[in-house]
DNA sequence: CGACTTGTTGATGTACATCAAGGTACGTGG
DNA sequence: CCACGTACCTTGATGTACATCAACAAGTCG
């Protein structure tokens, strides 16, 4: 499932040539930045679509930069059922969660092939004492996600599903389009109906009611696993508002 | 509303006898830390029950770290539909997630009279340049908020009202046990069933009719403000389960 | 060898009946 | 007056069941 990228530096991305780095919706690292955060990769992982990168309940040795693919953040309750807490997308760390409690209190799983970045945890201290310009980052980046993880909660306590469905697609959406994984307002998404409704905290019945609603509306469409939106400000309008980003944004 | 606390040093407790640190579920500090720490608050600010400490949409100059009193912190729809994110109790420090975007995406609302310790925004950096100690605890300090949205969201998501009433006032409690606000199993909530209702993505009547169905379980009882624990581990059980929070942890 | 069936599986689409949660209304009590 | 309590009816969401459809593997036949 987890294969260790060739370890022959040919193989790897050098961190001055991370294809990352060409996004202009991520911030430019300081050739200082850039040398410590070479020294501190410590690899590139390979995992298949479906593996478990990150398990609740587990301590991982590793951070995670997503240098391509998609993977979802998710829990699980003792009796299986099951909430997705935010989707992962290239340019997203993860593994910092884990810093809390020592293990993490939720699960990351690969939706599509990935390529991600390995970077030791025991090291992350190196990157606080010498680099406080990455250790904001890595404060930045947490408080990110605790904020889209604001908006989602908004999303399941006080939107109905129709508002809810309109608004993670248009966020995921934006998302895919800041790291350019757009083409015509098409995106290609490697998750089922299922993996909305756990996102959304519906049934997988009432969510494909209610996006057989949306896509009547002619606003977007989602077929064969591609999403393409078809009028942005009717989809917006739809999902109330939308989260801005702001950018350039910081990534490790 | 508002009111700046009297500058006279005399008035404001300098952070040597800071009563937090007397918290045995709080880390210490060393000498170094708390010299800085003592330089960087700007003040103190006492908050009548109430007020907008932090204002969604807006920025703030300041950070707080709350010495005394509850509030919370929620998000407001265009349409004035309202979700509570999280609580905030003593030793809880708000301000930090208006770096993102330069503004807050939520608000922070004062539930009781409190008393906050004031920081100014602009010298943040000089935590990061100096202090990776403490800047690893901001780090620490998002991701920890990041992880009670998470767990929130499964409520919301993925629970059954009795179930998610169960869970938080159970969370609640535990909460303010770590910073002594409890005593015999009780403690005093200054909020509603309105507050709670925001909280859990539930309608004010149906948090009524759930919370009798709670109370007549005998877990717990709530009545006049007052909160207590009558049974912990059928509570623990309605709840599922409940989070644990490392000790001692960081606050700044 | 290639073309065609067949069976399997996972994702999607739809029709009920059921139920948990919402909304309105109107009580009480401090 | 505001927070709480409760009744009544409505509705949005669920659960079960089953049909469709495409992808894919195995086997069959020309």
């Amino acid at each position: 499932m987890v294969t260790a990228a060739c370890p022959s530096p040919a193989r790897q991305v050098p961190c001055g040539k991370c294809p990352l780095r060409a996004e202009p919706s991520l911030r430019d690292f300081s050739q200082d930045e850039l040398d410590f955060i070479a020294g501190f990769k410590s690899g590139e992982l390979t995992a298949e679509a479906g593996t478990t990168l990150l398990m609740q309940g587990t301590a991982s040795a590793h951070l995670y930069t997503v240098l391509s693919g998609w993977a979802v953040r998710h829990k699980t309750l003792p009796d299986g059922r099951r909430q997705i807490l935010n989707f992962v997308l290239p340019a997203d760390f993860i593994g910092l969660q884990g810093t809390v409690l020592g293990e993490m209190q939720h699960s990351v799983e690969a939706l599509s092939d990935m390529v991600l970045c390995v970077f030791p945890r025991e090291r992350l201290w190196e990157l606080y004492r010498g680099h406080p310009s990455l250790a904001f980052d890595l404060t930045w980046i947490a408080s990110r996600e605790e904020q889209m993880l604001g908006e989602q909660l908004v999303s399941v306590g006080r939107r109905n599903a129709l508002e809810r469905i309109a608004f993670v697609l248009l966020h995921l959406f934006l998302r895919a389009e800041q790291v350019r994984m757009t083409s015509e307002n098409k995106v290609e998404f490697p998750f089922t109906q299922q993996h909305l409704a756990d996102a959304l905290g519906m049934s997988l019945v009432h969510t494909n009611k209610t996006l057989r609603r949306l896509m009547a509306s002619k606003a977007a469409r989602w077929k064969n696993r591609t999403f393409e939106v078809l009028d942005r400000e009717a989809l917006t309008a739809l999902a109330g508002y939308q989260m801005k980003d702001r950018q350039p944004r910081p990534f490790i």
